[in-house]
DNA sequence: GTCTATATCTCGATAGAC
DNA sequence: GTCTATCGAGATATAGAC
């Protein structure tokens, strides 16, 4: 692996088992197995650094999505696979997913170029727009439907992460609470 | 007035607006008003501040919930009026719910004793037994709907924090998302 | 309890050899 | 690109007068 990659995934290790206050960059090195100076080679600063892990893992959940999309299908069918997708993915990659939810209640949120904000949530927004369009949902606001969505996602993450089932009974959650979000939110 | 409040309120402010990494202990004593030493006084480290910021913020809220409580009303009653009272302390106290928010997805999380954790959630848990014996819930784990009820809560509260509505309107919305929710979770 | 002054230390970041 | 060595800043925390 390269040097940068170790570095992100020690990064990653770290601010999730310490947070960012309690996680020098030189403990960062040391877990990556390179230089101090090798650090600021690739990230110019700490928060460079915070920032460029967070989309670099928001670049790999939405990779993971992409994969699971089948444009032919209906569009109750393509939802419920990016929330199932997203589950999965959440329930294979908890530290990632951990991170995530880290850096979204932190300030470094506000470092995350529009551009990069567009690219990671065109994938959600695209669905949502045609569902606005086709009117399936019930008359609320889209910013309040998809608030909602994202955070039933990580309720049964949440969930899932604690609870310790075979995959069979994971998939079995992701069904009924997918069927139960549905019906709360359709017409 | 008095220095320990000056203190907490100083670092909730500089808390959410900068994170913990970015708030050094100089600049919450020189927001209170107070000397340096002075903070170290009343609470031994910076990570007793944080956490006993947090326990404070929480008893803050809880306290406002129990006043909002009615023993003589139905499960179901009770149960909305403490999912409305908390949407409202929220929305009238937004850096303190972004502040627990923040601290949730954070280390100092395992810092709070289980004594404090058992008295923060109290409340809940009482309504959630009640709800089990009585079975008006489906038969999911409870952990699960806990998760469901309190991510809902955030859910609206991002909504109803970043639209600007009239009192009227707000109480309309989450009067509307409770009643989603309680068909969700009910038999 | 509150202040001033300061000790101690660690961190983020740089310089420069290879 | 990677390393070693190190600097300067600024952080937490303490000491001691009042």
């Amino acid at each position: 692996m390269n040097k940068e990659r170790e570095i992100l995934a020690a990064a990653l290790k770290l601010f999730v088992a310490y947070g960012f206050h309690g996680t020098p960059t030189s403990k960062i090195a040391r877990e990556a197995g390179v230089a101090n100076g090798t650090l600021f080679h690739y990230f110019k600063t700490k928060e460079d650094l915070i920032v460029a892990l967070y989309n670099h893992t928001k670049e790999q959940l939405n990779g993971y999505l992409l994969t699971k999309q089948d444009e032919s299908d209906s569009l109750e069918s393509r939802m419920k696979s990016l929330y199932a997708a997203s589950l999965e993915w959440g329930f294979e990659h908890k530290q990632e997913f951990y991170f995530i939810q880290q850096f979204h209640f932190s300030p470094h949120l506000a470092k995350v170029s529009e551009e990069d904000k567009e690219k990671q949530s065109r994938l959600h927004t695209g669905l949502m727009k045609q569902a606005m369009e086709k009117k399936v949902f019930k008359s609320l606001p889209p910013s309040l439907i998809g608030s909602i969505l994202g955070s039933h996602v990580y309720a049964t993450h949440q969930y899932l992460d604690s609870a310790d089932l075979k995959t069979e009974d994971r998939a079995k959650v992701i069904d009924e609470t997918f069927a139960m979000l549905w019906a709360m939110i359709t017409k």
